[in-house]
DNA sequence: AGCTAAGAAGTTGTTGAACAATCATTGTAC
DNA sequence: GTACAATGATTGTTCAACAACTTCTTAGCT
């Protein structure tokens, strides 16, 4: 993906103004995307708007059904329990990468740690939960591998549709920075074994979390 | 990706058809996706076409420049190696999920190693390209995950537009069987840590082959 | 000859309108 | 109340046009 002068044309700023939406949840899981509506809402050919869904579909934000509206994807029990075992695999594999030497991805898990920390001050609840996905990319990021933390951001992506159920009371907001930084001082000692062990009980509470909240609407 | 109905329209027709085109190889890494020529080719208006083509490079199948024609992707040596990373990540803790118990799955790996041998009697080398990814494929699916089945197929997918370039000739394919063979039984025989071995030995020697057939071409 | 600038041709980016195919709803007849 | 036909809304696809931009060609100048 050649993302050299990104979007110097309608399609992308499109897709890249509908994605946000989504994520932030201004547009909720299942919500309609109409062609008609959404090429006057954007000013802009019925084409266009065709173009820019077909590229959420193929991103996997968005589902459609012939000669249905498009609609944005929502979760089901099967699909976190999926996207949690494609967690576990890249961030767990991720901590046996790289026995040392590579500050630069260590100061960026630590510097996510401070994101949430701030953001936990300030009682921001969407800025923790960018934090804590921050946190998670950070730690994918140890692979050094684009096409990782491509296919991780994507699998975030959808984590972050399940995450718009969680109640604000949710415990396990409360627990995540003390998680976070034990796993990532851990990290810094090279205490691999502590580090695993912490991070994959963080992922089994966080997937208890996100399918208890999925189960009552 | 509801592919419930698959493709009951023309732009999901001429992605697959395309793919293929790709795949196989008739379609040369670095040629160009003119949307005149495909229109024209498949009787299908423009609009249609640069659906198609929206969704190939959603894929990470083609590439595009602004107001330059669309060109079939190719690879450089960091592609390579990133592909790799993403294998050895993906296959290797394959083989660590599932300590037993998933008959279906070591069935699927176990026909692949047939498919090979039988591609490597008939000398047909396509099939035994098909019948090595496959291999790969199945281990991957001990993870039980559609989105990980899924991101790994367009690695390897990324990863054949390479094997092109591989000489009929190169000593991997002679003793390729034979490593599939080795890496099926001893995780029948949950020889764990021997199996992991063959394979990232294995991983690394296609690698290798990989690179240096990227270099002389 | 060699370089530059102007023009021509080809290609993508985007639009607007049109019609077919299909789905959803409404209203009517029984 | 059910069956069914008419209606409206929405997607699937095509076509023709023009703007924006790149590349090739050509003419002119030194």
């Amino acid at each position: 993906m050649a993302r050299v002068t990104r979007s110097q044309n309608r399609v992308d700023e499109i897709v890249d103004s509908l994605i946000g939406e989504i994520l932030s949840g201004r547009l909720q899981p299942l919500a309609p995307l109409k062609e008609a509506a959404l090429a006057a809402r954007f000013s802009v050919s019925r084409n266009t708007i065709r173009e820019a869904i077909r590229t959420l579909i193929a991103r996997g934000l968005v589902s459609q059904h012939r000669h249905h509206s498009a609609a944005v994807g929502s979760l089901d029990q099967a699909a976190v329990t999926d996207l949690y075992r494609v967690r576990r695999v890249l961030e767990l594999s991720a901590l046996d990468q790289n026995p040392h030497g590579m500050p630069e991805s260590f100061h960026q898990i630590g510097a996510a740690v401070d994101q949430l920390h701030h953001a936990i001050e300030a009682a921001d609840r969407p800025a923790i939960i960018e934090a804590d996905l921050a946190f998670h990319r950070a730690i994918v990021r140890l692979h050094r591998s684009h096409r990782l933390d491509r296919s991780f951001a994507s699998c975030l992506n959808e984590v972050r549709l399940g995450l718009t159920f969680l109640e604000a009371r949710d415990p396990i907001l409360g627990r995540l920075l003390e998680e976070h930084r034990s796993i990532y001082t851990s990290l810094l000692q090279g205490e691999r074994d502590r580090c695993r062990a912490i991070l994959a009980r963080h992922l089994d509470e966080s997937e208890r979390s996100v399918l208890a909240a999925l189960a009552h609407p």
